[in-house]
DNA sequence: TACCCGTGGGA
DNA sequence: TTCCCAAGGGT
């Protein structure tokens, strides 16, 4: 690469690794090498907030101190850890891997980029990540934060949100990276794109590669890196019902295994059509349809607008008692209040809950 | 490739 | 309010 020409390579090691050992955050995954907590810590930092991830990083490492007990945990104690963090498959996947790895690598995390690659859920940055930290590997970990700071330092101006794009920022880090200390070279672009590189306003004066960097010395900084932006989330309108039976429980299923929210437990949901007939109608015939149980809506407890990376869903909520028996199976329970804490709730369903709670119970 | 897949915080 | 974002991966 053209741009690479103009780098004192060493000189920029030295500066950026010598800011990393000064100014790097205390973080709880930051303690020990250990490949494992490395791992876990990765996937929970997928599109996910360093704030964010302290206390659940916690909690897990606490609860599956080691491979070998994630990899035999029971999968509901498993998604409830993850309950609220979001990307749900990331947690599925992650112990997927762990046990595919205690029975083909003895419970070892491997080395190689080929096998750590073939693992579920470990992606090209994860597979660099794990390596470079846990193994000293001088293998290219590149992330939003690393083609941030890169495409600044290096003036690419290649659309970062292109997947095609990352293979230029791999090649770039393999020419940088120090096969001294690959693990803080590749943490210390990251921090610095944390604390220093923002994507917006980036503190400039105080950065220890200002003198590197191409895009600081013809002052475009604020104009990299260059990223198309996502289109607008699409409105879905649903129904949702607290039901109760006669004895109080109430009535909750487990989603499907694949798609949205996939093995997390819900309130019966669906579709509607609000250009259809009355609301409870259609949701008490979609109810008898799927469980041949009659049941009796009551009044509207309010309306939940809950928004994810690519739809909005606007949650009509109620509550209405069931007539019928039903029969309770794997993906379907019915559970008292004190209960129902034991299952992994997505956060639309958490607010549900709060609802029915605080207005519902009562009525 | 483009789209699917969550959530909460901040400008 | 609206928008973007935060240590991506699967399909």
């Amino acid at each position: 690469m053209k741009n690479l020409e103009e780098m004192d390579i060493p000189s920029f090691r030295e500066d950026l690794i010598g800011w990393f050992e000064k100014e790097q955050r205390d973080l709880p995954w930051r303690k020990d090498r250990d490949p494992y907590k490395i791992w876990v810590s990765e996937v929970m930092l997928q599109q996910t907030r360093v704030d964010t991830v302290i206390p659940y990083f916690n909690r897990f490492l606490e609860q599956f101190p080691s491979l070998d007990a994630l990899a035999e945990a029971d999968e509901e104690k498993v998604l409830k850890a993850w309950e609220g963090l979001g990307y749900y498959s990331r947690v599925r996947n992650l112990q997927s891997a762990v046990k595919e790895v205690q029975e083909k690598y003895n419970g070892i995390v491997p080395d190689s980029p080929k096998e750590i690659s073939a693992l579920k859920g470990v992606g090209p940055y994860t597979a660099g990540a794990i390596l470079s930290i846990a193994y000293a590997k001088p293998e290219p970990a590149v992330d939003g934060n690393v083609m941030r700071v890169l495409s600044r330092i290096l003036l690419i101006w290649d659309d970062i949100a292109k997947p095609a794009s990352r293979r230029i920022f791999e090649e770039a880090v393999r020419e940088l990276i120090s096969h001294e200390n690959p693990s803080y070279f590749n943490q210390a672009m990251m921090e610095l794109g944390a604390l220093i590189c923002t994507p917006t306003s980036p503190s400039c004066l105080l950065c220890p590669v200002r003198d590197h960097c191409q895009a600081f010395n013809e002052g475009v900084q604020d104009e990299l890196p260059v990223k198309t932006k996502k289109k607008k989330q699409r409105p879905v309108e649903l129904t949702a019902a607290v039901l109760r039976n006669h004895e109080g429980k109430l009535l909750i299923r487990k989603r499907p295994d694949t798609g949205l929210l996939a093995n997390l437990w819900e309130f019966p949901t669906t579709e509607v059509n609000l250009e259809f007939r009355s609301e409870k109608e259609q949701f008490a015939d979609y109810f008898k349809d799927q469980y041949e149980t009659g049941i009796t809506l009551g009044e509207m407890l309010g309306r939940i607008e809950h928004v994810f990376s690519h739809l909005i869903w606007n949650l009509h909520v109620f509550t209405g008692t069931i007539q019928g028996q039903i029969k309770e199976a794997s993906d379907l329970r019915l559970v008292s209040l004190d209960e129902i804490d034991e299952f992994a709730f997505p956060v639309s369903h958490q607010r549900i809950l709060r609802l029915y709670r605080e207005t519902g119970e009562i009525k």
